[in-house]
RNA sequence: CGCGGGGUAGAGCAGUCCGGUAGCUCGUCGGGCUCAUAACCCGGAGGUCAUGUGGUUCAAAUCCCAUCCCCGCAACCA
């Protein structure tokens, strides 16, 4: 039944890097909710794709020594990957570098242009020099540019700009009208109160300072800047066309349903889009998400703390549906969630293993003890049968209610609320008891098929969010995945159907153990990470030949070499250095030596530096080392002499 | 006076808009059961809902006021 069309788009990413856990959040949320209209039979288009222009991008293609087109067909190709990991069932993954685009592109700049709405004027701002960027005063750190803490200096550049003020009644009137038009509706008061009310000041549209972008047609020293490129990928894709000539799919899905963004992307989509809609006489998406994010540990994810999380190291560990179902299900409607090893593997364990596994693998065991895996008549009904029944019937409207307003959470626990129930039917029921006696095996049917058929209500349900979970459930119970409209009936298994295989869906986790393995893979990873080999920098400063000449250095043979007691760093050495008369120094070495290797060893110390005490011992002088850094591991080599050079060798 | 979000049981959260028995999941303790992945089912303990023995009210987690604390606003960002 084709309940008319959906269209949800998300945000695209931005092609500068792989995309973490949080980034890959915002797709299976996509997917999650477009696999859930598909399955109640709209007709759905599911774009989602990458954001490739600008400035960071021919930076860092620059200092990878390649073009920005290579580069960002890397990273898109990295991108798609992961969302093809994640069972992502996107229709469309659009890339804003893509020639059809880049047209329309320059067309609505020109168009706007004509009309009006842009105009050519200058961008004054803080710039500074070396860094090629213009600041705002508020982004300045101590006055200082905020990149590389120099000087800036007001300066102007040509840019185009869009006449933003003009739009902002007819926005804010739309706003006021259509209460779910920007979701979480604490996200519309912040629009409203923060930019509308104030006032809107002009976007500027165009720039100059870099290259790697759409041009201008008109005016090709300046390019397109990100907000009319990548915003308009909504509408260019499916195929709006300036001169009205619009493509099939664009006047199917047009408007768009959703556009599920980050929240910190509202502005860009709730105002600035919606108002370059306006100006094109277009008419505007029914409703923006800015959905929370997802948190790692205590904190952001990032790369300098060490935590960063990539979702397909996650699938590698997990599989792909518990990390779907985490996210899905832990991340509240409007505040950020946190990810952590230790919690993933929780709720992998009590509700994918317990409640979900559990059932279905009881289920389907006892149906092949009792009953061969052949259902028959479900004729005797009995106490307990209606509660679980009318449940299964509910289960379906109440969690497509909680996905029209995109609780996709709350719509899981709607499913495992009917899970729980059919676990604790079995409880009730005690087939085991009823298996006992032949009389009761009618009901004992009768029971099995109501938990079969649960199952078979469950699966339809779970398989927008965890489709492979789902369609091994189908094969358990050996049917195909039921559709939307087989919901609306208990009853749907046919009496002599025969079941599939029993197979555990997921397998309890270890949790001390596998945190174990995480723990190594993480610290391998980290040291992968790190450079090969460092190197101190070296000094800058001169020394003058007078005071390098102070220093003397001595060959000294190894007498006597032990650790000392209480340190775990400290060796103290007995030095012959020629004088006929021992000499004692200690050094903080024992961590790359053990003292009876060292013995007999011709060794390279200064001799005339002041004594100095450490741990109580009188340290005379210091024993000369080459250090180095691996895998950030320090390494210490002790310089070691020709045995040849006599104890006492001065070294000039 | 920068802005915003938040403080509810050991953990994670809901409830706050629209006052009326403080709820869910996990953990924990006890019991039941044995079909099943030491799973499942039942019950208990555990909270002065950040503070002010503040205000409004018959009634406050919820509305008002004040105070304290945490988190983001630094791009590796959605």
């Amino acid at each position: 039944m084709n309940k008319g069309p959906y269209y949800l788009s998300t945000a695209i990413a931005y092609t500068s890097g792989k995309p973490h856990i949080g980034n890959t959040y915002e797709v299976v949320l996509a997917d999650a909710i477009c696999r859930f209209k598909r399955l109640e039979g709209y007709d759905v288009y599911f774009q989602t794709g990458t954001d490739e222009h600008g400035q960071k991008i021919q930076e860092k293609a620059e200092a990878a020594g390649i073009t920005p087109q290579q580069f960002v067909d890397n990273v898109a190709g990295e991108i798609k990957r992961i969302w093809d990991v994640m069972n992502t069932s996107y229709d469309r993954f659009i890339r804003t570098t893509d020639p059809m685009h880049e047209r329309k592109v320059q067309q609505i700049f020109k168009k706007l242009y004509d009309q009006g709405d842009i105009y050519k004027s200058e961008y004054e701002g803080l710039y500074c020099t070396p860094c090629e960027s213009f600041w705002t005063e508020s982004q300045l750190v101590d006055g200082k540019c905020p990149d590389c803490g120099g000087e800036v200096h007001p300066a102007k550049e040509e840019a185009y700009f869009f006449k933003m003020s003009k739009y902002a009644p007819r926005l804010m009137k739309h706003i006021e009208e259509h209460p779910d038009f920007i979701q979480p509706e604490a996200r519309k008061n912040e629009m409203v109160n923060n930019f509308l009310k104030p006032g809107l000041q002009d976007l500027c549209v165009s720039r100059t300072s870099f290259t790697w972008g759409v041009p201008v047609d008109f005016d090709p020293k300046h390019v397109v800047y990100v907000w009319i490129d990548a915003l308009s990928n909504y509408i260019t894709f499916p195929g709006y066309e300036v001169d009205g000539n619009h493509g099939e799919q664009y006047k199917k899905y047009w408007p768009a349903n959703v556009h599920l963004i980050g929240k910190d992307i509202l502005r860009f989509h709730t105002i600035y889009w919606p108002i370059l809609l306006m100006a094109l006489d277009l008419p505007l998406p029914k409703q923006v998400f800015g959905h929370p994010w997802l948190l790692v540990g205590d904190g952001k994810m990032s790369k300098s703390k060490g935590n960063v999380i990539y979702a397909d190291d996650l699938v590698d560990l997990f599989g792909v549906d518990a990390v779907r179902y985490y996210l899905l299900h832990e991340i509240p409607f409007a505040s950020d969630g946190t990810l952590t090893y230790d919690l993933l593997m929780e709720r992998i364990n009590s509700d994918l293993a317990n409640i979900l596994g559990n059932l279905v693998n009881r289920t389907v065991a006892m149906s092949h003890k009792y009953s061969g895996g052949v259902l028959s008549d479900h004729a005797v009904p009995g106490e307990f049968d209606s509660e679980l029944i009318d449940l299964c019937l509910a289960t379906p409207g109440r969690v497509a209610a909680k996905m029209d307003q995109l609780r996709v959470a709350d719509a899981i626990d709607e499913i495992f609320t009917l899970l729980r129930r059919a676990n604790k039917y079995i409880d009730e029921t005690t087939p085991w008891v009823l298996a006992k006696d032949e009389s009761n095996h009618a009901r004992l049917d009768t029971v099995l098929y109501n938990l079969l058929e649960t199952i078979r209500f469950a699966a339809a349900l779970l398989h927008p969010f965890l489709p492979d979970t789902a369609e091994r459930i189908c094969k358990q119970l050996n049917i195909a995945l039921p559709d939307w409209d087989s919901l609306s009936a208990f009853g749907g298994l046919e009496a002599g159907h025969r079941l599939g295989e029993g197979e555990i869906l997921f397998a309890r986790i270890d949790i001390p153990k596998k945190m174990e393995e995480i723990n190594k893979l993480l610290a391998e990873k980290a040291k992968a990470a790190l450079p090969a080999l460092e190197l101190e920098p070296q000094s800058g400063e001169k020394v003058d030949f007078d005071t390098f000449c102070k220093s003397d250095f001595r060959a000294v043979k190894v007498k006597a070499c032990e650790a000392v007691k209480k340190s775990d760093k400290l060796l103290r050495f007995t030095l012959d250095d020629g004088t006929g008369t021992d000499r004692q120094i200690l050094s903080g070495i024992h961590k790359f030596y053990e003292p009876e290797q060292l013995v007999g060893k011709t060794l390279l110390a200064i001799v005339n530096l002041p004594p100095r005490k450490m741990m109580g011992l009188e340290s005379c002088g210091m024993l000369l080392s080459a250090v180095h850094k691996e895998k950030g591991e320090e390494k210490l080599r002790l310089i070691m002499l020709d045995d040849a050079i006599p104890a006492g060798a001065k070294l000039c």
